[in-house]
DNA sequence: AGTGCAACTCTTTTT
DNA sequence: GAGTTGCACT
């Protein structure tokens, strides 16, 4: 690892004096809080950052003042965070701030456990070939320590055994025993270990091994701890709150804080919005972070910078319900703006028509289709709006769908990178070995894995090759096939076959691959091509989308051109692999995503981003919150909701449906109880509403009976206020005078408007609120 | 080995 | 209601 030790060696003194114009520009733009947060040094630092506090902005101005004030090596900065989308906009921005900031590690959590994997794989005891074994992956893998599971019960022990892992549970763990949700199916502890033996024959690692893996190698290792000392100084997380248990153990260790070290540590997170504990986010970790760290000084950044007052109190209004918070309020800076709306719909093809009009009505009035978000508690829920945006001709986008990786014929060339990764990867060749069929069944695949197990320390290539002549004349012809598609697409490696990670991801292997990107012009895009046709995958797909109509192909090729930038050579393909596999809910491919189109999200992904005009849809009791029962899951449907409304810049919606469709059958919804949390005053509400809905306002947390729509006592008042004469103001024509009210067919109450820029436009005043007001004389 | 039909579950949320 | 899984049949 000489390059580890090389860079090492060159961190520069700290420097003293005075500061440069170009950090003094930078750090005028802070607040006194952000500011202090900047400049703190000499003890671990707790940065709790509300929503839209601008702690991205302190963290990229924190490194590159590190940088560039205080002569912190690039090298030896890590910051990691949650997503992949997050982690590249910090380094962006860094980089816009201090150009040198490029030397440092910004990345997820899961990437930096993969780098550290490859770079020492020897201390951490596995393959440095390894790939990353998905959800899917897991099951099967499962399925083959332990046959008789099906693969439901297969995908229980998975889940139950991501988690433990997320929890730094190993399965002799004594802990394991202690914590309730490991007690049954009995046999949990068995299985994981059974899991865990076949997982390391395979040479592969799943998800939660980049983080425990790592940690397990750094407290056995009191050298590598060391060495961890000196490479990384200052060390910074984002969104702790999210953190895990192992997480945080990495953390410790890397970072060396409870063995004097040194290492300068800085989290930064916000309590309210900690809504992971599902996948094993510990809050315990943000919350006790100063006791645990003694000597912590802990900033606060309330103001924020995003969200109108009108939304803010909204959220504000329904956080405050929870018990347990560290406590923090937040400043609107920029002042008030538009009331949020809320509208109560009959059914959920009213809400997609609802939110389509919005948008479109909007689009038409020169407001971009990229302002708008349309966010949703479950994936499902997705589908009504996709359709109606495609029948609107609505450009859409939706962000972590995962299933381009889904796809059968992408799953099979990953599948094929993974073998020639690594031989021993048996998952990957039970999937490509007979496909198309090859005459190979299933107890010739499991009779080479298991002559691999007994003779080839697992190389199922190898065994393939001691096992040919002793196969079936079928089973041989279909080997024979398979071998030779193997050697054809290993030797476009040429001489470069060599294992090695060492480089992987650092500055230095950009430069090498693009070097031998040049030289050799060719890159895995070129290895993806030959694998499909080789395989007979194309051949195969090309027929089948004859047949069924579909795209298989097409995909194939998309998948290659996303590996374009990646240079036909071993550790090409181990950085290609890392990157989709590391990174399945953003589609790797830019693929004609237009850059003017709405944004459909759910909640959880919505984190660290913003909009300019958001839609919350689905506010329903069963649907958002998910279940109303568990007070502690109702807290952290709480966190998601406050995250949801403090998504939004300018403009927010709600929208509530009386009815929906569920499985199969209707069913008759309560809204959601955070609508009540919210309060009737900061909103205006559209629509039939429910009686728990205006009954609420009057005495909180009695939400009433359960009932669907009150008589509509709301249209008289509006019909009062849009008379006749009215002078008004329309936000996107400008002032107005009501020349004519109408009643339409639907009995929907109409009007007429003159304006004075904009010539007549007929409205439905109840489904422009938003726009409209009244102007007072 | 591959096809077709019947029965079942499923809705959290993701690196 | 749909998509998936498992079984039985060819």
């Amino acid at each position: 690892m000489a390059i580890e030790d090389e860079i090492i060696s060159d961190i520069t003194a700290p420097q003293s004096g005075e500061l440069s114009e170009h950090a003094k520009e930078y750090l005028s733009v802070l607040n006194p809080e952000q500011y202090e947060a900047v400049v703190h040094e000499g003890s671990p630092l707790l940065i709790l950052a509300g929503a839209g506090s601008g702690k991205t902005r302190v963290i990229t101005t924190k490194i590159a003042y590190l940088i560039g004030e205080k002569g912190v090596n690039p090298h030896s900065i890590l910051a990691v965070t949650f997503t992949k989308k997050a982690a590249n906009e910090m380094h962006e921005r860094a980089i816009a701030l201090e150009a040198r900031a490029e030397f440092s590690q910004i990345k997820t959590f899961h990437s930096f456990g993969a780098w550290f994997l490859r770079v020492y794989a020897e201390d951490a005891g596995i393959d440095p070939n390894f790939t990353v074994y998905d959800d899917d992956d897991v099951v099967s893998l499962i399925q083959k320590a332990e046959p008789k599971l099906t693969k439901k019960e297969a995908a229980v022990y998975a889940r139950k055994i991501s988690l433990a892992k997320d929890y730094c549970l190993l399965p002799d763990s004594p802990e394991l025993s202690m914590r309730e949700e490991f007690l049954n199916p009995t046999d949990f502890a068995e299985v994981y270990a059974l899991y865990e033996k076949r997982l390391r024959a395979t040479g592969n690692v799943d998800f939660g091994d980049l983080i425990l893996l790592p940690y397990l190698a750094l407290k056995e290792n009191a050298a590598l701890r060391e060495k961890m000392y000196h490479r990384f100084r200052v060390i910074m997380v984002d969104e702790y709150q999210d953190s895990n248990v192992a997480q945080f153990k990495l953390l410790e260790a890397l970072s060396g804080l409870s063995e004097g070290s040194g290492t300068y540590v800085c989290v930064v997170g916000d309590d309210d919005q900690s809504i992971y504990k599902f996948r094993g986010a510990e809050i315990q970790n943000i919350l006790n972070f100063p006791k645990i760290f003694s000597g912590t000084k802990i900033v606060r950044l309330e103001s924020n910078y995003r969200s109108t007052s009108e939304i803010l109190s909204l959220a504000d209004n329904v956080i405050s319900n929870n018990s347990g918070r560290l406590g923090k309020t937040l400043r609107a800076e920029r002042g008030s703006g538009k009331i949020p709306v809320l509208a109560f719909l009959p059914n959920q093809d009213d809400e997609v028509h609802f939110c389509a009009d919005l948008i479109q009505k909007s689009h038409e009035m020169g407001v971009p289709y990229a302002d708008w978000a349309i966010l949703y508690r479950t994936n499902a829920q997705s589908l009504g709006f996709e359709s109606e945006f495609v029948r609107k001709k609505i450009p859409y986008q939706i962000v972590g769908s995962l299933k381009f990786y889904e796809r059968e014929e992408v799953k099979d060339i990953v599948a094929w990178l993974e073998l020639l990764a690594n031989h021993k990867n048996e998952i990957a060749f039970h999937r490509i070995v007979n496909k198309p069929a090859r005459s190979v069944g299933s107890k010739t695949q499991d009779s080479i894995v298991e002559t691999a197990r007994l003779s080839f320390q697992n190389d199922i290539i190898a065994s393939c090759r001691e096992r040919l002549p002793k196969l079936s004349a079928k089973a041989k012809s279909g080997i024979s096939q398979f071998l030779e598609i193997i050697d054809e697409v290993e030797s476009l490696f040429g001489e470069d076959t060599t294992a090695g990670g060492e480089l992987a991801n650092d500055v230095v292997s950009e430069h090498t691959d693009e070097l031998k990107k040049r030289e050799s012009k060719q890159t895995l895009a070129k290895l993806i091509e030959e694998i499909a046709k080789k395989s007979g995958l194309l051949a195969y797909y090309e027929e089948r989308d004859k047949e069924e109509h579909t795209f298989r192909v097409e995909n194939m090729q998309e998948l290659a051109n996303s590996a374009v930038p990646y240079p036909l050579a071993r550790q090409g393909l181990l950085d290609f692999l890392d990157n989709i596999q590391l990174d399945r809910t953003l589609s790797t491919s830019e693929e004609e995503i237009n850059p003017d189109s709405v944004t459909l999200i759910t909640l959880h992904n919505t984190k660290g981003l913003e909009f300019n005009r958001v839609v919350m849809t689905g506010m329903e009791e069963g649907v958002f919150p998910r279940n109303g029962d568990d007070e502690e899951e109702m807290e952290e449907e709480r966190r998601l909701c406050y995250v949801g409304i403090t998504r939004a810049k300018n403009e927010l919606y709600l929208t509530s449906c009386a009815v929906r469709r569920m499985y199969g059958h209707i069913e008759y919804m309560k809204c959601s109880p955070f609508l009540l949390e919210m309060g009737t005053e900061g909103i205006k509400a559209i629509g039939h509403k429910p009686s728990r809905y205006t009954n609420s306002s009057f005495h909180g947390g009695d939400y009433g009976e359960r009932g669907l729509s009150h008589p509509d006592v709301e249209s008289d008042p509006i019909k009062r206020k849009y008379t006749r004469g009215t002078k008004i103001f329309h936000d996107d024509y400008g002032y107005g005078i009501i020349v004519n009210t109408t009643i339409t067919d639907e009995g929907e109450f109409g009007i007429t408007v003159s304006f004075e820029n904009s010539g007549i436009k007929r409205f439905l005043p109840k489904y422009q609120e938003s726009q409209l007001m009244v102007v007072k004389e």
